[in-house]
Formats: structure tokens, sequence, C-alpha cells
RNA sequence: GUGGUUUUAGCUCAGUUGGUUAGAGCGCCUGAUUGUGGUUCAGGAGGUCGUGGGUUCGAGCCCCAUAUUCCACCCCA
């Protein structure tokens, strides 16, 4: 039965091209983690369910993959006392912890934080560790938004200092410097979106509040009050969050917002700490960096510092990064008393706008080859194999055209195709003289020499 | 999860109110050039029209289902 192949959506595959640019991006980011002090870990794609569910609120528990039971997994469901009868009664709700225990990852975040609790004993705290891997959402899919992507994290774990604040903000500005990416940093403190919800009256109001606000650009002012509204924040409130979005970008509207938030515990810890940040960046960063108290960060565990890392040139108006200081992380896992911070690069996102904007470095996708021996019978291809065994001894990278045909025509397209620069022909007249007619294909210009010549021609 | 949108040759796309054998450009192959490419000229191959049903004498076109693409929500890297 012929079928057409296809692949899941919201998957995609990578040619050499895009391999070679994504792995551009992962070894610059991963030299800077590394500058920094980082070291690498890896955790499995699949985790138990339960590690994963109840981390990133009702609506992360219904992006998560799982994966269903090996064997038979509908025996738990079947053994029920009123089994067959009951199986068209139970939601699916009820149906999955039953039928799946393993999910796919959802961000790196908390298989680190799984990590370091089962790991604890063993870890030098404050612990800094790097991680590229793919994670997985069941989104739907859109540009900039796919099921499959790379997350590049570095945390920082069991140190309350705002230098590591600091360190991971610079490591953006290096990365994204490095990659020639303009971006600006947004950075808020959620103490002082809890002070906001507490002065509106509780600060069970904190999520409501943030969700709205960070809609700030996107959908205007008018509308994120319509929406604050209908979530039904009183009259009061909403004057106060009119106040605080009123506030231009910049650190000095500090001391308003000192006003809205009756100056209370949560804001007094928030200014205290971003005013401490401000001291560490001064004159030590090159990216714009930006006091946005408008942003909020959907991640239900940030307590302290959130970052968000934006592209200032081409289409993508979605965050390339994000990141931001948990305290409680470790908590449900049975660790107290371990406060972390990380950040988080985009990769897919990332090379989405490198692409857009023409960012790579010319020569990546270039094979590596300098030379491609062409022959025409048997004989000559012997010869070529030698000679590129040679060259690769001498650490040159070469190969021979593995078909034996008269027309050379189609061996200098296929070097050409693949921009390889010189090709080597080897033909009756070059085996009898122990030459080889050595082409440079983008000038056409060809001189006869030996192969010891030719390896001082390649070799540096 | 909600609403819309896309799918026709390897690629980018035409295809009229349903009507003979579904087209173009680029690419590919062959030859002019039997040992020299990227130019030119001549010729050629390649399509179950996303998939499965239905309506009709007749469907690329109309209807239903499904997959997929992109977009706006929701949310997020």
């Amino acid at each position: 039965m012929l079928q057409k192949p296809s692949i899941p959506q919201g998957t995609r595959d990578f040619g050499p091209t895009e391999v070679l640019q994504r792995k551009y991006v992962l070894n610059c980011i991963e030299n800077v983690f590394k500058q920094a002090g980082f070291m690498p870990i890896e955790t499995p794609s699949m985790e138990n369910l339960s590690t994963l569910t109840g981390k990133y609120g009702s609506e992360g528990d219904q992006l998560l993959y799982k994966i269903i039971n090996s064997g038979d997994f509908m025996k738990k469901i079947t053994e029920g006392n009123d089994a067959t009868n009951s199986l068209g009664n139970l939601t699916s709700k009820q149906i999955l912890p039953l039928i799946a225990e393993k999910g796919l990852r959802y961000d790196l975040t908390i298989p680190f934080a799984r990590y370091v609790v089962m790991n604890r004993n063993n870890i030098q705290f404050p612990f800094k560790r790097y991680q590229m891997q793919p994670v997985w959402r069941a989104d739907r899919p859109q540009k900039g938004r796919y099921r499959e992507f790379w997350q590049c994290d570095a945390d920082i774990i069991g140190s309350d200092s705002l230098l590591n604040e600091f360190e991971l903000l610079l490591i953006y500005d290096q990365v994204f410097q490095q990659l020639n990416v303009p971006v600006t940093i947004k950075i808020n403190n959620r103490k002082i979106l809890s002070a906001l919800a507490e002065a509106c009256g509780s600060i069970e109001l904190l999520n409501t509040i943030a969700i709205g606000i960070d809609k700030l650009d996107k959908i205007g002012l008018d509308k994120v009050i319509d929406e604050l509204k209908n979530e039904g924040i009183n009259d009061q409130a909403i004057e106060k969050i009119k106040a605080y979005l009123h506030l231009p970008k910049r650190i000095d509207s500090i001391n308003e917002l000192e006003h809205i938030c009756n100056n209370n515990a949560s804001f007094v810890k928030g200014k205290e700490e971003i005013e401490a940040l401000l001291v560490y960046l001064k004159n030590r960063t090159h990216t714009a960096i930006e006091i946005d108290f408008s942003l909020a960060r959907g991640l239900g565990y940030y307590t302290g510092t959130i970052v968000e890392v934006q592209a200032n040139a081409g289409t993508l108006k979605m965050s390339i990064g994000g990141g931001g200081r948990y305290d409680n992380l470790t908590n449900i896992f049975g660790l107290n008393g371990v406060s972390g911070v990380g950040i988080s690069f985009g990769l897919d996102r990332i090379c989405d706008v490198l692409n857009e904007l023409n960012l790579y470095p010319q020569n990546l996708n270039a094979k590596s080859s300098k030379i491609l021996f062409c022959h025409f019978e048997k004989e000559g291809q012997l010869k070529g194999l030698d000679y590129t065994l040679l060259l690769r001894a001498n650490g040159i990278a070469a190969e021979v055209y593995p078909d034996i045909t008269k027309k050379i025509g189609k061996q200098l397209d296929y070097a050409n195709a693949l921009n390889i620069p010189f090709v080597g022909m080897i033909g009756e007249n070059e085996i009898t003289e122990d030459k080889i007619m050595v082409k440079e294909l983008i000038s056409g210009n060809q001189t006869e020499m030996s192969i010891s010549d030719l390896i001082k021609k390649l070799g540096h």
C-alpha cells in the first residue's frame, strides 16, 4: 500500500543548511554559557506526569503531551468493578491517570528543579547549570510557535544574590550582540506586581491583573481595562491599575508607584531588588534594558525579577527569550529554602529572526570539502581516491565523484552545486604524467600540478 | 480548546458560470559540446488536482468529513 509520507503537525525536518544555522546559534549560546561558568546537564525527554502536572497552570496541563502506557493500558480501567458499563461514563480527565503516567517535558526549568532535588547531596551550591534540549507543547502551531522546539536555559540555584540576575542579563547581552540581533531586554519584578495586587485589595488578584496588564503593548490601555472590569476588578482598583499603567517605562516611575502601592512590604522589597540590580547593570551592558512595569510573564512560579527579550527588527513580535527568579520551585519536590533564577533562549524563534534579517554568516552552508576529484574511468577514480585519502591525512577535506562517467560537465555541476571550490581532473594524460589538472571553479582557471603541490596549495 | 485561511508538476503559482487531452515560469533530464560547469538554442520527462466520501450525464471547481499550512484568539520560547 503506497502511503504519502508526512510528519506531525507543528514539527519540522531540518535540512543541512538549517541544521548548520541552528548549530551556529547553539554554539554561540553555549560558548557564552561556558564562559560565564555554567555546567551542562541533560534530562530525559519524558518525565513522570506527576512531576509535570500542576506546574504550569491549568492551561499548561492541557498543553502537555501525555505518553500512553505500554502493554495493556486499558487494564486498570477494565479491572474496575462495573468496568464495561462505567467506561463510557468516565471523563477524559478521569481516564488519563489510569492510562498515562509519563509525559514529554514542557520546559527545562521544572525538570531542572526535579534534578536538583534528586541530586541535592552531590551538587555544590550555588549551582550554575545550562541545558539545551527540545521541549514539546500541544499548542496550535503558527509562525514562531511550534509543537517541538528547543530551549537553551541557564539557571543559578541556591543563591539569593542579585548578582546572579545581573550575570544572566549579561548573557543575553552578549549572545544577541554576537548574533547581531538588535533586541530590547525588558525587566520587572513580581514583587511590584504583588504590591499592586495587594493595593487593589488582595494578593489573590495577582494572576488576573498580571495577565491583563501584560497585554498592554498588544491591545492598548482601554481594552486591558475592559478585560479587567470583566474579570470583576472593582472601580477603585481599576483607578490604581490605570495610574500604574500610565507610568513611563523608566526607573523614575518607581516613586509614583510608591503612592499607588501604598508603600507596602512587597513594594519595598521589590523596589530594593530593582535598584540593587540597576547598580550592577550600570555601564556594564550594551543592550537597551527597559524597566517595564507592565511586564508580567505567564508562568506562575516566578517570585522576583522577571525578564523578557524581544527583537527590535523583523516581524516576529513574540519574545525570543525570557526568565526570572523563583523562590519556591523546589519546595513542591520536598526541598525548601532554595532560591533560583534562570533565563531561556527560544532557539527556533531566534533562528526565525536571523533568517528574516539575513544575519547568518555567508559561508555557513559551504561544504567543508575543498576539492572534488573528477575522472573518466576506473583507473582515474582509484587515483583520485588515493589523492583524497592523502589530502585528508593532511587535514584537508576532499572527496571523489562516486560514479564513473565520461561526462565531466556533470561532475563540475555537482561541485558547483555543493560549493566545492576546486576540482581535480584525472584522465589518461594526468595518470601517465602523475599530475592533476586542478581547476578553480569561480575563476575557471586551471593548472596542472603534482599532489604535493596540491597539498601545499590547499594546506592552509 | 475557539474562529478564519491554505493545499494543483521538484519549487513558486495560474486555472473563467461545473464541460474534450489540467497550464506557465523556474528547476530537472537529453542533445548541439563522445575531457571542461554557471550563457545560449532545440527537444523531453514529470500531476491519483492533500485524503476519503457525496451530488451530477460530467467535478481541480459544488456539498460533507478528515489531514495539513498560515493567521487571529487563549496562552507562550
